[in-house]
DNA sequence: CCATATACGGAACACCGTTCCGTTTAGCAA
DNA sequence: TTGCTAAACGGAACGGTGTTCCGTATATGG
């Protein structure tokens, strides 16, 4: 580790000017707000306006657009990604598992726009599902997993998959999502044949 | 019924000049084969040049981008209703139920950009689950009601509902698609605490 | 207070869907 | 066959995107 190299954060730090520094936050905050109105596809004149900068500025701190949005949306999932070991501790394994789930559609479908960016396949919006990716599926993981030793649920089920078809549904919005992933969640808990034949 | 009014679909067919015709079929075809490669966002330029016509020819016959996509894809959706009483003559209700669906989400995932069209909300847009309830709804709709009446099935599930849902994950495509849509299906069989208690 | 690296603003560019209108042509009648 | 005319055509032009570029302004360290 050679001098100068230690405390990195803080020596990169300094070097950020300090209105480069105002006008990003500044940036941040119009383009959350603006996205909670005209939803994602909002233009960018829009946002930059909205904040008091020129388009350049805007550029200058988010090379493409999807970079606006992506880390806008990146920092609302670790809230929802804490909540899982907390509704583990209070509910049943099963219970705790629906329960998250019902969280996750009320999260997703509040975020207009989240859902399609993360299904785009578009390579520009891939920080979404790397995000998923590292937050919200051990938080997942843990929770099939207690269901599943308290065969509660069926086994080996995916969790990057089971959070994106949820995704997927709660982009729908509403009482409509909310029945759906419910109607989900009891497939989970389906056996084959519970009555053991006729 | 006053005379020259008989017979209106050959009259009205006369008045169609033979160039407008051939273009159009030209138009649709173009479109097909446009949306199957570059999906449904290539530049409408792209579509008119590979049909050997002008943008003003194209806007002539679909005043909107849209209603070019909609017509590609509505003619699409027949063959899958009609095969659902093919399917309830040869299985059992559920199983007809579960082969219906999963030949649902082929043909969703095959049309690219067809879900996203569905669910955009974009008025334009609109006759798409327009079509979707005339047509595929109450073919839905008589395999649900077989299946409840064998008791395969929880009863009051709506059937439009399901189509919107499964049409969402059938979006992701491949064998994810096909599985979430299957975990969905045993959701609809699932009976609550179907040991009788503990 | 000055020097200068850094950041800013907005005009300019390329590409999109859509509109407009001068030109071409298919269909019909003489 | 030869006009005539309504219908259809083609592509330039328009307004609105995301993105780039560069001359101007300024925060900051000496």
């Amino acid at each position: 580790m050679r001098e100068g190299e230690n405390r990195q954060d803080e020596a990169l730090e300094r070097r950020v000017r300090a209105d480069a520094r105002r006008n990003l936050d500044g940036l941040l905050k119009a383009a959350m707000e603006v996205f909670a109105t005209s939803g994602v596809d909002a233009p960018v004149r829009e946002i930059a306006g909205r904040a008091g900068v020129g388009v350049g500025t805007l550029y200058r701190h988010f090379p493409q657009r999807s970079d606006l949005i992506v880390a806008v949306f990146r920092r609302e999932m670790d809230a929802c990604a804490d909540e899982a070991p907390v509704l583990a501790a209070h509910y049943p394994p099963g219970e705790a598992l629906a329960r998250w789930m019902q969280r996750f559609v009320d999260f997703v479908s509040a975020k207009r726009g989240l859902s399609a960016a993360l299904h785009s396949g578009d390579p520009a919006y891939e920080p979404l599902p790397a995000y998923f990716d590292q937050r919200l599926r051990p938080a997942l993981e843990n929770l099939l997993q207690a269901a599943e030793e308290a065969g509660e649920i069926r086994p080996d089920m995916d969790a990057i998959e089971l959070l994106h078809a949820v995704s997927r549904l709660a982009s729908a919005g509403g009482d409509d999502a909310r029945r759906m992933v419910a109607l989900l969640v009891d497939g989970l808990r389906y056996r084959r044949d519970p009555n053991g034949g006729v």
